[in-house]
RNA sequence: GCCGACGUGGCGGAAUGGUAUACGCGUCUGUCUCAAAAACAGAUUCUGAAAGGAUUGAGGGUUCGAGUCCCUCUGUCGGCACCA
């Protein structure tokens, strides 16, 4: 008999994590006749260290992958670098290195950290987005969107971060009007910008056909895009005594004939034109002004109503009335078409605005039962739904209708159309700074603007740069890389010197790891059908609409364009919680609440930092980290250490089928059952509970006889396997001792038999009137009348019945029995 | 302001309309030890000597029975917010 051996996982961590990255068992090999299931997680930013949120995320996803590998799929699991980015470019700054060597240098580290979890990642797939064998193809993908119209320069206002010195797209300013990196007040500067025309598939990202997301993130990406549908409808106005027409947007077409104003946002083409002479001081002004505010100032609602009389006309179409054009800042230039007609008696915003100016109120709806009255006197617009009054040939429609009926006629009488407006602007991807993907294109004095040719990629970043301390790109003084020679003519020309923003490298990440060698093409057609799209995609919420949404948004363009044949690049999508210090604070160096995963993983083991990560709740709901918790997972992983390693040196096993033996089988059917359920789900958090609930008991009952039956051992077997997703490396290293040959992480993942689930008896609770009075323990076999004897004679229920009368009796099978009794 | 989710022991949390508080942490008691740690055994929602009573943010409703379903309120969190 040999001796007890302890658990030692220093020793066996490592040993299995070599032995699993020296064989490579974890590579998905293309030609596996299983069924694939690609399981992504969201790759990780190189900042230097695997913190406490990385593990939350990766302990659980990679449970799940080694589940469905055992469950008989080709799993692929890979890992990589979204390395471009800001950080590196700032620590350059900093500390006076090269961008490069600094980024290499913490995936380097980063490696390192992600082998010591222990998780079943594809090595060989992994792609690091800063290197010119990925991010050429980032580039060949630019070109793509370029050479298809999605990709198009233009001066327009953009959001501007001082402090990153770069512009930023509006997925990157946060609703309080802050940079989403530092946190500083963005600006708007008008400058020449790469936009990719996302607003082209606004309407069929508002669909989420076939894939199983979260409700919650559909929710918010539908209200990101937005939508209203209404009219375009023009108004005319004169101007050098040419008729023109100015169109506006609006929902309410129906409202048209209360339109006693009408307002352009002050960036509108037409501001200048229409502003009468006297006007231009008062009109710049305002203008200039609207430009000089913040985001922060320009969002806020609390503002009061500020605009300008342009001293410019318009004729309303279908009244033929004048009516005054005026500036303000609440019409934005980028819904709609920058310019509305104002109907302040329908529309909240026209009213406030009406009444600070002095502009006619005009009541054009009725509500039912509504007494008429003064608009003058109206404290609010009224915006209930009623019928049409003050409107000509309209009066009298129910304004249900009337919208439908307006716009029939505007467009017969040629003067608008029906149209359909989204909030969703087209995405901004220039960025000025260094450490980027070079955007592909040659501006030459001759031919414009030239593409890089696609044989000519990629167009290497400079790695070795001079970086300045205002954090301006070093690019533009690069002359190596500025001046070249135009594509086109030969003569002398000058490279774009902006870089891509790094959304572009993660928009299609999940497509190279189909086919990340491929020096040919960014990916071939046979592993793109071979592996796409994601079967289970894990990552945070903060992603909803940034990442999420560029994603969906270049899986349809490259559909399109005839490079993939699927609509969505994530069929089914899990958002972890996010993991707070213990003082239910995010945790922060300047909060002092930071704590590193790897001196856990040193104190404990990497399983155990593993299953307390999964252990800490419902994954979706992240939580607190708190240090002295992961002892009870590390005293659960030492028993079941034990209580195996010892079951397996005892000899003399019996095959004979006793009660406690057969108690045993029916827990380990159900422990089979509810793990199997849970893990499907990713409630690891129960799994484990379930886990730990089988191991007491046998725990329990190593020192009795059962412990030396057949189903004992079945017994242990099974905990091995069923904890193996969760705790690799101590279950594999078990699985060993106890003479196994093959890994346990390729076994076949136990099966249970609903029939083994039920035991044979069942405690009956006997409540009297919903309140439980006694338990009693009996067969599940046992009849409805024999219940009703026994809860009615029961003692200690008895005195609960008294002098009552007995109603009735409600029994749930298997569970309990209600009697009913009344005075 | 609008929309959505949530509120359970000292703590993290568990509960197909059917035994509330599983599992774990912490705490207390005990065993072992010169002692401590570790490990092991037991206790641990509140109240009560016990029988019992009360208890899932507050109040109401539906039901034989509600943490779970419905309504009102309240608190916390998340999203949106001058989008015509």
């Amino acid at each position: 008999m040999s001796t007890r051996t302890k658990y030692n996982p220093k020793e066996i961590e490592s040993k299995w994590q070599t032995r699993w990255d020296t064989e490579q068992v974890y590579h998905a090999p293309d030609d596996s006749p299983k069924p694939k299931f690609y399981n992504l997680v969201m790759l990780p930013y190189p900042s230097g260290d695997l913190h406490m949120g990385h593990w939350y995320h990766y302990s659980s996803a990679d449970a799940y992958g080694r589940f469905m590998a055992m469950r008989g799929y080709n799993v692929m699991q890979p890992m990589g670098f979204d390395a471009f980015g800001l950080p590196a470019e700032n620590a350059a700054i900093k500390r006076g290195i090269q961008a490069r060597d600094w980024t290499l240098s913490n995936i380097e580290n980063m490696r390192k950290q992600l082998r010591a979890m222990g998780a079943r990642w594809d090595w060989q797939r992994e792609i690091v987005s800063c290197l010119p064998d990925y991010y050429k193809w980032t580039q060949w993908l630019f070109l793509q969107f370029y050479k298809h119209n999605l990709a198009y320069r233009t001066k327009a206002p953009a959001n501007w971060c001082p402090n990153c010195n770069t512009t930023l797209a509006n997925e990157q300013v946060l609703p309080n009007g802050t940079c989403e990196r530092c946190g500083t007040v963005v600006i708007r500067k008008e400058i020449d910008q790469w936009l990719l025309k996302i607003s082209a598939y606004a309407e069929e990202l508002r669909h989420f056909k076939g894939i199983e997301w979260p409700e919650k993130t559909i929710t918010m990406q539908q209200n990101w895009i937005g939508r209203s549908e209404g009219a375009e409808i023009r108004f005319m106005t004169e101007i050098d005594g040419k008729q023109e027409e100015i169109p506006v947007f609006t929902t309410r077409p129906d409202t048209i004939f209360g339109a006693t104003f009408f307002v352009l946002a002050p960036e509108h083409p037409w501001v200048a034109k229409i502003t009468a002479p006297g006007q231009q001081a008062e009109v710049a002004a305002y203008v200039e002004q609207a430009q000089r505010m913040t985001e922060i100032e320009r969002m806020s609602t609390e503002k009061e109503k500020t605009g300008v009389f342009t001293g410019g006309y318009v004729i309303n179409p279908l009244n033929g009335e004048k009516i005054q054009v005026w500036i303000a800042d609440y019409v934005l230039m980028g819904y709609g078409v920058g310019a509305i007609m104002g109907v302040p008696a329908h529309d909240q915003r026209d009213f406030e605005f009406a009444r600070k100016f002095g502009i006619e109120i005009r009541e054009v709806i009725r509500a039912e039962n509504e007494e008429p009255s003064d608009p003058a006197t109206w404290t609010e617009a009224h915006v209930n739904m009623g019928v049409l009054v003050n409107s000509g040939p309209f009066d009298g429609t129910p304004d249900s209708e009337a919208i439908q009926r307006v716009t029939k006629h505007i467009e017969e009488q040629g003067i608008g159309k029906y149209m359909v407006t989204y909030r969703l602007r087209d995405w901004l991807v220039s960025r000025q700074r260094y450490w980027g993907a070079p955007i592909p294109i040659i501006y030459c004095p001759k031919d414009g603007t030239v593409p890089v040719p696609e044989e000519q990629l990629p167009v290497r970043l400079p790695e070795h740069v001079q970086f300045r301390a205002t954090g301006e790109s070093p690019l533009r003084y690069e002359e190596d890389f500025l001046h070249t020679i135009c594509p086109t003519c030969g003569g002398p020309a000058t490279r774009e010197v902006d870089t891509m923003d790094t959304f572009m490298d993660s928009s299609w990440y999940y497509l190279r790891y189909a086919d990340p060698q491929n020096g040919e093409q960014a990916w071939s057609p046979e592993a793109m059908k071979r592996w796409l799209p994601v079967d289970q995609y894990t990552g945070g919420i903060e992603h909803a609409i940034l990442h999420l949404l560029y994603s969906r948004f270049f899986t349809k363009a490259l559909r399109d364009m005839g490079h993939l044949t699927f609509d969505e690049p994530f069929t089914r999508l899990f958002h972890q919680g996010m993991i707070l210090g213990a003082d239910g604070q995010k945790m922060s160096k300047s909060r002092g609440n930071v704590e590193s995963p790897d001196s856990y993983v040193t104190k404990y083991s990497a399983d155990t930092v593993r299953c307390y990560m999964m252990f800490i709740g419902p994954f979706d709901a992240g939580g607190l980290f708190k240090g002295e918790n992961l002892e009870g997972v590390w005293r659960f992983l030492n028993r079941f250490w034990n209580v195996v390693s010892e079951s397996w040196v005892a000899g003399n096993i019996s095959t004979e089928q006793t009660t406690a033996s057969k108690a045993i089988e029916q827990m380990r059917h159900k422990t089979i059952k509810r793990v199997t359920e849970d893990v499907s789900h990713f409630r690891f958090n129960t799994a484990l509970a379930a886990l730990m609930e089988f191991n007491n008991v046998l725990v329990k009952q190593q020192n009795e006889v059962v412990a030396h039956t057949a189903s004992y051992r079945k017994a242990s077997e099974t905990m091995m396997q069923l904890l193996a997703p969760l705790a690799p490396h101590i279950t594999e290293e078990l699985w060993e001792i106890t003479g196994h040959t093959q890994s346990v992480h390729a076994t076949e993942w136990p099966t249970f038999d609903e029939a083994m689930t039920h035991d044979d008896t069942f405690t009956l609770v006997i409540q009297v009137n919903g309140k439980v009075r006694e338990r009693v323990e009996v067969p599940t076999t046992i009849t409805e009348d024999e219940v009703r004897k026994i809860a009615l004679t029961n003692a200690k229920v008895a005195p609960f019945i008294g002098d009552s009368t007995v109603q009735k009796v409600v029994y749930i099978p298997g569970r309990l029995a209600n009697i009913v009794v009344r005075n």
